[in-house]
DNA sequence: AGTTGACTTCGAGCGCGCTCGAAGTCGCAG
DNA sequence: CTGCGACTTCGAGCGCGCTCGAAGTCAACT
């Protein structure tokens, strides 16, 4: 409905990256202001963000790494590593390496909090299950 | 050190309660105005907390529902079912229920993407592996 | 040519979950 | 009886990660 069909080939603006990656504009310029995205997405003449292949990926590991609780201000970091260019690959390394590390701990630690949960759970269930049943 | 070694059976200060389930005191007090306990705790003849070990064992599982990412607000709700005594059974159970599903659905998606970072930190490894290796 | 609506920058505001500090009271060891 | 440290209430402040709105520019359809 927009335009007829012609594309630029892989340019994306940036309500349509907001829309395919399920965040709003806001946060994609708050990304890019915080640098948290490697390349700044290229501007059309008037200054219009279009978002191309690389940047579409980047951001999808962005997100990832946000969902799995990594801070914005380490992601910075890392972004800065990988804008260093070669040369900085044992750092990014180490913190993806760290990070991991960490997501598992916690994975392990909601899962045996999740364990009781589901005692306390049962416990209801079964309380449930035999409602009137004095003796 | 402090005391000789007599102690009101099962009857902790906020500090004590604090250190040993790794939370401030602060931290303590606002659950508390915030109305996660079910129970307030009792108070000495001048006024200060006394926990114990059913306060003790609510506040374990207050720290666990938090750890599992459960909303204060929320936790508030559940409080109040549990407050509110007999015949809240089900609706607790919903509440734990619910719950439950956030999480393991939450489990999962942080797996997922720990998969992919997974394969971007086999990619650098690899990379690095293999240093100079031009031919 | 005009209208609509998506884009731009900027700075303020917000929801969450505490954290901190002030000011005052109290328990208890020396 | 004098300290001193742990307790009390209260309200303000903070770090995080956006979110929102204003004010203006520009594209492109009719």
């Amino acid at each position: 409905m927009t335009s007829t069909e012609e594309r630029p080939a892989a340019s994306l603006t940036i309500a349509e990256v907001a829309q395919r990656l399920g965040l709003s504009t806001h946060a994609l310029r708050y990304y890019e202001t915080e640098g948290l995205l490697v390349g700044a997405p290229s501007r059309t003449t008037t200054g219009r963000r279009r978002y191309g292949e690389d940047d579409l990926r980047w951001i999808v590991m962005v997100q990832r790494l946000r969902a799995t609780g990594m801070p914005v201000r380490e992601i910075r970091e890392y972004a800065e590593l990988v804008r260093a260019g070669a040369g900085t690959e044992r750092q990014r390394l180490a913190v993806l390496t760290a990070h991991r590390k960490r997501v598992l701990a916690q994975l392990d630690e909601v899962t045996a909090h999740l364990g009781a949960i589901t005692a306390k759970i049962d416990g209801y269930a079964a309380q449930l299950g035999a409602p009137e049943r004095p003796r």
